[in-house]
DNA sequence: TGTACATCAGTGAACGCGCGTTCACTGATGTAC
DNA sequence: TGTACATCAGTGAACGCGCGTTCACTGATGTAC
């Protein structure tokens, strides 16, 4: 590389190549780096292969040994990132499994709490417009909507967290699934959209989220 | 062009230029091509200078006479795309003010039928994740998340919508602005979701979308 | 223990592409005299 | 009515950039004999 005249080496620092068998610790290292790259730029779009390359401080065609191809390298920060969700709740609601409703309201609440602390992160996870285009016939049934089995456990605790205040008397829910449903988008536009328009006069998040939750199941008042 | 040694005219068709004081006409066609490039890829990415010429059937740089830079293209396609929702909701609930609770769910109705028949345009104006870059501090304070005056329009109905309910005395509602963000919110979230997972196995949206009225702004059974 | 060699982990240079933007221009259209 | 000219609407070629991907390579590391 040369400016001015001036001979400039990239500022990549000279890396430690990996030991014989340990090649697949680079594999670590180039997610962690697309996800610090999603976390500073705030947008899917900034994890490009050469980016992530420049942020790892390596040559860019080292990816190409431990992923297939750029689009790879974005699959496995979205599955590192329903892990890292599914972690937050089960972490929120591990060992209180006295209460059923204070359980449910933990576990909402940790799932908003990641949502606000990451939005980055949050936002590729659930807020990528899966572009509709017109769907190619050719294409194969593609797994709609990346159900990535991470996913899937979130909700399916939250389902779990309203059957568990039925079974205790404290719900009026008839439907579980279609409640958890209602909480689930209920949950994710609170925090979508307090995103997108930071500057609108919101009302508190915790107060919303109470009501959210405590309505959406039909959780009753303590009988005395 | 040149391609395998044969001559290639580009498939642009001769334009026909616009006269001498009808210059502005190109800019509403600059404006529709790039809304037909929004609506047939699905996202804002597919928005660039060069794709809207070509859609326009012009060369790059003419773009330059109507807009600034392509940003100011993409914000005329924001504007024009809540112009837009607006006159859908207005439509929907134009001349049907009998009812303050028919009318508060039909235009809540138009709001998410305008979100699911035009998911590309409905992500533009509320899904675009503002990028949390760090604050700029040099940065002037600027407009947050577009409150572009026709947004705030369409969520002033909604508020009016649910105090018109209250007046009525058929809204048990102590407070229709904390309540419109309840319905908002959760509409935004019943529709943007819907898209992001196509494949869920959803409840029909007609349903989930009358009980968050109902519920969200506390709509008291019709007395007797 | 020594040495030839296969393998592994990663590199540097190059490609073709689409992008935003600039620049000097062209040619029709209306206007001043 | 005729003509020179300013203006308007838009063009074509070119720039530098970052991108994804390819290719042949390098040099250290472990292994077979």
């Amino acid at each position: 590389v040369r400016m001015c005249g001036v001979s400039v080496t990239p500022q990549r620092k000279a890396r430690t190549r990996n030991r014989r068998g340990e090649g697949g610790l680079l594999r670590e290292e180039i997610v962690a780096a697309a996800e610090r790259i999603l976390e500073r730029e705030g947008t899917e779009e900034a994890i490009t292969l050469r980016a992530v390359a420049r942020e790892a401080g390596i040559a860019a065609p080292s990816i190409y040994g431990h992923f297939d191809d750029v689009n790879a390298v974005i699959g496995a920060v979205l599955d590192a990132g329903f892990a890292r969700l599914a972690m937050r709740i089960k972490a929120a609601t591990d060992g209180r499994d006295d209460d059923p409703i204070a359980l449910l309201l933990a576990g909402c609440r940790a799932y908003v709490t990641f949502a606000m602390a990451e939005p980055a992160r949050y936002l590729v996870l659930f807020g990528r417009g899966r572009a509709p285009n017109r769907p190619e016939p050719s294409e194969p049934p593609e797994p709609a909507g990346r159900p990535a089995e991470h996913q899937l456990d979130a909700f399916q605790i939250l389902v779990d967290g309203i059957a568990a205040c039925v079974a205790a008397g404290r719900s009026a829910s008839t439907d579980p699934f279609r409640d958890a449903v209602m909480v689930w988008t209920h949950m994710h536009g609170l925090v979508s959209l307090r995103q997108f328009a930071p500057g609108f006069p919101w009302p508190p998040l915790d107060d919303l989220l109470t009501d959210t939750v405590l309505q959406g199941a039909k959780i009753k008042p303590a009988s005395p």
